[in-house]
DNA sequence: CAACCGAATTAGATCGATCTAAATTGTCGC
DNA sequence: GCGACAATTTAGATCGATCTAATTCGGTTG
C-alpha cells in the first residue's frame, strides 16, 4: 500500500490557513471558493489574495466528504483499445471536462466478473454517476440493482434494462441504409459478416440485416462468423466467394470487420469496390485512410459519447426524470468499396454466364 | 452543479453502523476492512457478516481524508484517438488496476495551458501520482514545479525534465533499425515523412533518423513535412517521387504517417512494396491489417504503458528514489511494405537506367 | 498474589471542507 | 432613536473514515 511521503500532509495549506490571512471565518472563506454571490466583493477579493499568496490547492476529498459530491464519474468501457470506443471516450471526456468534473476510467475487458468488482470500486470512489457500455451477457438484475442504489447510470451502446437512460444508434436503420445501398446497386446475394461478444448491439445489428434484406425480398440467411482477432479475419474472405453460397457483396458487423476482409480478398486477388462489395459498419478514422475507401455506414461514436455525458449530467440534475432513450440516426457514407454488381463474378455468376 | 438525491445520503450505511451491529466499535471494524492481523479471527467474522448483512459500502473519499491517499492516479494522454495513446493507456490500467487503484484520465489535447489547468484540477482531487505524457512545448518548468508540490509524477513517452521519472522508448536504436533495414535492401535515396507537434520525441526520431543515415554513410537531408490529419496525408505521397529529389524509400514518423502514405501510392498508382518501400513505426495494430502489410518498428506501447505504472507504484512506495528512466528497446517487424530496391523506379532511376 | 506481558479492543481526536442557524452590521422608515 | 430588514459574516456541528494512546483481559512469572 503506497504511503505518502510525510512533509506533504504537514505543510498543507487548508481553508483555515486562508481564512486566518485574509481575516476572516473558515465559513466565508468557504463561500469564496463556492463562487457564493453571498460574500461582498471587498471580502471576496481579500480571500482570493490569499489563497494565491500561500499557494492554497482546493481539497475535493474534504469537500466531498460534507458534501456528498465529487465532481467525478466512472464510465465503464469494454475495450480501450477499439477505436470505436476511444472515439466514444472522447466525447464523453468532452462533456465532462467541460462541466468541471473528471473521468474515472475502467475496462471491464468484456467480463461481467470484473465489470462487477469495477462497479463497486467506483461506489467505494464515490463517483457522481456512472456511463456503463455493459459487458456482453449482463444481466438486467446488474442495472437495477444499480438504479435501487441510487447510483445515477447510463447506458451506452448496449442495452441491459429499460429502467435507466440509454445512448446508443439506430442500428436497425443503419443496416436498412447499407442493405438498400447494396441492393441499388443491384447486388442480390448479400452476406453479413459478424464476429465479438453477443450483447444487445449485436443483435440488433443482426435482426436489423436480417429485416432489411427481407423487406427487399432477399434471403438474409448467409450470416458468417469471422474471427475475432483482427489479424485473422482476412483469412475468412475465401468463405464468402466459395462453397454452395457465394455471395457478390458483403455487409459488415463493424468496419474492424470490413478492414479484415478487405485485407481478405486483397491476398486472394480480388479487388474490393469491382470484383466484391464491401459494407463497414461505424465510419471509424481508417475507413477513410484505406484503400479502396471503405463504404460504411457512420455511426458517430464521439456524438453518442456527448449523448450519454449529457443525459447523465441531466440526471444528476433531476434524479427523478423519467428513464430517457437517446438514439442516433447513422448516416451511409458512400465511398470505394462498394460497387455495381458485376454480373459474372460472385454469387450471381452462375445465375448471370 | 449536481445535486444529489437526499435520500442516498439519508440511508446511508456507515462503519458506525456496522461496528454497533457487530457489537464492536469503530476502530475495531476500521482494523477489518484494513485488513489488519491485530484483530482476531472471531471478530473479524462478526464484523465482516455485518458488512455483508447490511449491505456497507467502503467511503474512499472519507478513509482519504483521513490517510491522505486516495488509491486514485492521473494520467494525462495528449490524443484519446491516436491508437498508439490508447494501447499505453491498456497497459497503464492493466498495472493500476491490478494495484487495486483506478484512473482518472484526462485529455489535455496537446495544449499546454489545458494541461495546466488538468494538473491542478487532479491535484484538488487528491491523485496519488501522475503519469503525463506532456502536451508539447511543456516547460521545464512545470515538471520542476510538479516535484516541488511533492506529487510524485513519471514522464512517459516524451520527457521535459531530466529530475523525474521517465519511460519511453529508445527511438534512436528505432531509428536505426529502419534505416539499416532499408538500406540493406540496396535503397540509398531514403526520406523521412513526419508530421505533428514538436516535442522530445520527434526531436528524437529526427534525430535517430538523420544520425543513422549518417552512420551509412547516406544524405539524410530528405525529410518532408505531411500534413497532421490522418485523411490527408495521402496526398502528400507524390512529394516524394517527383521533382528533384526523388527516393525510392521513406521511414514514417510513425504509422498513420505510413497508412497515409501508401494510401497515397495507391492512389498515384504504384505499389507499395514493389515500386517503393516504406517503414512505418510504433507497430499499432493496423500495420498487420493493412495490406501490403507495413514493415514497422514495434516500440510495444502497452508495455510501455506498463512500464510507467510500475515505475509510479515504485515511487509513491519511496518517494526519495533517485529518478529512474525505463528506455524500451523497439525492434523492426518485416513486413511487406519493404523490399529491395528495383532500380528503374524512385530516386535512382536516373542513375540505374 | 502482585506485577507484568502481549494480544485484542476501544474512546476520542482528527483530517479539511460544508452546512445550519444564529450573530453582526449597516440602512431605512417613522 | 428604535425596530425592521436585508446583506454579510460566523461559530460550531458534521460528513465517515483513520490514528493515537490508552484500556481491557487472560495468562505468566517471580
Amino acid at each position: 500500500m503506497p504511503i505518502l511521503s510525510e512533509s506533504r500532509k504537514k505543510n498543507r495549506v487548508t481553508l483555515l490557513d486562508v481564512a486566518r490571512y485574509a481575516s476572516v471565518s473558515r465559513a466565508t472563506a468557504s463561500l469564496v471558493i463556492r463562487k457564493s454571490p453571498l460574500v461582498s466583493t471587498e471580502t471576496r477579493a481579500k480571500v482570493e489574495a490569499a489563497m494565491k499568496e500561500l499557494g492554497y490547492v482546493y481539497n475535493m476529498g474534504a469537500a466531498r466528504l460534507r458534501a456528498d459530491r465529487s465532481l467525478t464519474i466512472g464510465v465503464v468501457i469494454p475495450n480501450l483499445v477499439n477505436p470505436f470506443f476511444t472515439e466514444l471516450l472522447a466525447g464523453i471526456d468532452r462533456i465532462i471536462d467541460a462541466a468541471g468534473m473528471v473521468v474515472i476510467l475502467v475496462n471491464s475487458r468484456d467480463l461481467v466478473t470484473r465489470q462487477e468488482t469495477l462497479l463497486t470500486r467506483m461506489r467505494e470512489h464515490g463517483v457522481d454517476g456512472i456511463i456503463l457500455c455493459p459487458a456482453a451477457e449482463t444481466e438486467m438484475l446488474l442495472v437495477e440493482r444499480m438504479v435501487e442504489w441510487e447510483l445515477p447510470l447510463v447506458q451506452v451502446l448496449r442495452r441491459v434494462s429499460d429502467d435507466c437512460d440509454y445512448a446508443g444508434v439506430d442500428y436497425a436503420l443503419g443496416m436498412r441504409q447499407a442493405v438498400d445501398h447494396l441492393a441499388d446497386l443491384g447486388h442480390r446475394d448479400i452476406a453479413f459478416a459478424l464476429h465479438g461478444p453477443v450483447h444487445s448491439a449485436y443483435q440488433e445489428r443482426v435482426d436489423g440485416f436480417r429485416d432489411a434484406m427481407d423487406a427487399r425480398g432477399l434471403d438474409p440467411g448467409n450470416i458468417i462468423r469471422v474471427p475475432n482477432h483482427i489479424a485473422e479475419i482476412a483469412e475468412a474472405a475465401p468463405l464468402f466467394v466459395s462453397g454452395s453460397r457465394r455471395s457478390s457483396a458483403v455487409v459488415c458487423f463493424n468496419d474492424v470487420v470490413a478492414l479484415g476482409l478487405s485485407a481478405g480478398f486483397y491476398d486472394i486477388g480480388m479487388t474490393v469496390g469491382r470484383d466484391f462489395s464491401l459494407v463497414g459498419f461505424d465510419d471509424v478514422a481508417d475507413a477513410e485512410a484505406m484503400r479502396p475507401r471503405l463504404t460504411s455506414v457512420a455511426t458517430f461514436p464521439e456524438a453518442i459519447g456527448e449523448g450519454a455525458a449529457k443525459l447523465l449530467l441531466d440526471r444528476l440534475d433531476k434524479p427523478d426524470l423519467a428513464p430517457r432513450k437517446l438514439v442516433n440516426a447513422p448516416q451511409l457514407h458512400i465511398r470505394q468499396s462498394s460497387a455495381f454488381w458485376q454480373g459474372g463474378v460472385g454469387g450471381r455468376a452462375q445465375n448471370a454466364g
